[in-house]
DNA sequence: CAATTCTATATGCATTTGCATTTAAATAAA
DNA sequence: TTTATTTAAATGCAAATGCATATAGAATTG
């Protein structure tokens, strides 16, 4: 049996669809934001102290410049980060996460891990997820 | 190296995103309707002669009520498929494609097949796809 | 059958997105 | 330096989405 390549982008995009909607639904469930600020906390959590430039979380969140940007001002309008004007450079600024943006990604953590774990957990074991990712890179790449 | 399964995650939102824009991209390039409406037009074309239901249509496309309500809305002004009264069910409507409809879906098809075939066929050979679809498949279920 | 419940689809309203453009600051070039 | 070019971020407007609800025709029930 030949899978044809459009077997493949199928069967990606079916299971996307179903564990982005399954773990949305349980951060929503929880009265907890969207996914995509996890993603946002996460990386500034990460971040050096000084504070990430919008421009270079853009990358990492997939995202198009007007989107970034309007959802790091939703995120600022719910106190989790704070916009500050970078010295050097007067047209960039410095994003931080707040206290209540630390407190926030965790408490969506504990439900977002959970999630995918029940997803991922469920139909794959260790060394079919560890294929899987494998897989999944090269096709990413 | 135990994958955790944040990393299966990670890994399929990845390749679905970049496959989605790569895919989204090159039909815009090109001048043609978006992803979904190549979704419905398949559906419709593979239907019997005497139309689909809408509610039929719901669950293999993974679209909310309203979502697929507007979807067709939309499709139907552009004149790529038509809602007929089903005459056994006042509620209901019957979905057919129209030869406008047929045409678009092809013309979309010849952009949407090489762009799949670039992205799956670079990273991955036959045997890798398979499973890939297998394992996705286990993901979904 | 009248009254209730269920099912298929549509829609008002607020939020979010996409696209193109704007603003303002930094860099490069003349 | 003045002028042109590039870069970081925001925004007006139209289109799409999510949510809750409306409409209106079936199916069920008392």
């Amino acid at each position: 049996m030949n899978a044809q390549s459009e077997h493949v982008w199928a069967a990606l995009a079916r299971a996307h669809n179903r564990a982005l909607n399954h773990i949305e639904h349980a951060l929503k469930e929880a009265g907890l934001p969207p996914l995509e600020w996890y993603d946002v906390l996460w990386e500034l959590e990460q971040a050096a102290a000084e504070g990430l430039r919008a421009k270079d979380l853009e990358p990492r969140l997939l995202l198009p410049q007007y989107g970034l940007s309007r959802l790091l001002a939703r995120i600022e309008a719910a106190g989790l980060l704070k916009r500050l004007k970078d010295p050097a450079d007067g047209r960039a600024q410095l994003l931080h996460i707040t206290a209540d943006g630390r407190a926030t990604r965790l408490k969506m953590w504990d439900v977002y891990k959970p999630a995918i774990d029940g997803l991922v957990g469920k139909g794959l074991k260790p060394v079919q997820q560890e294929r899987l990712v494998r897989l999944l890179g090269r096709l990413a790449a």
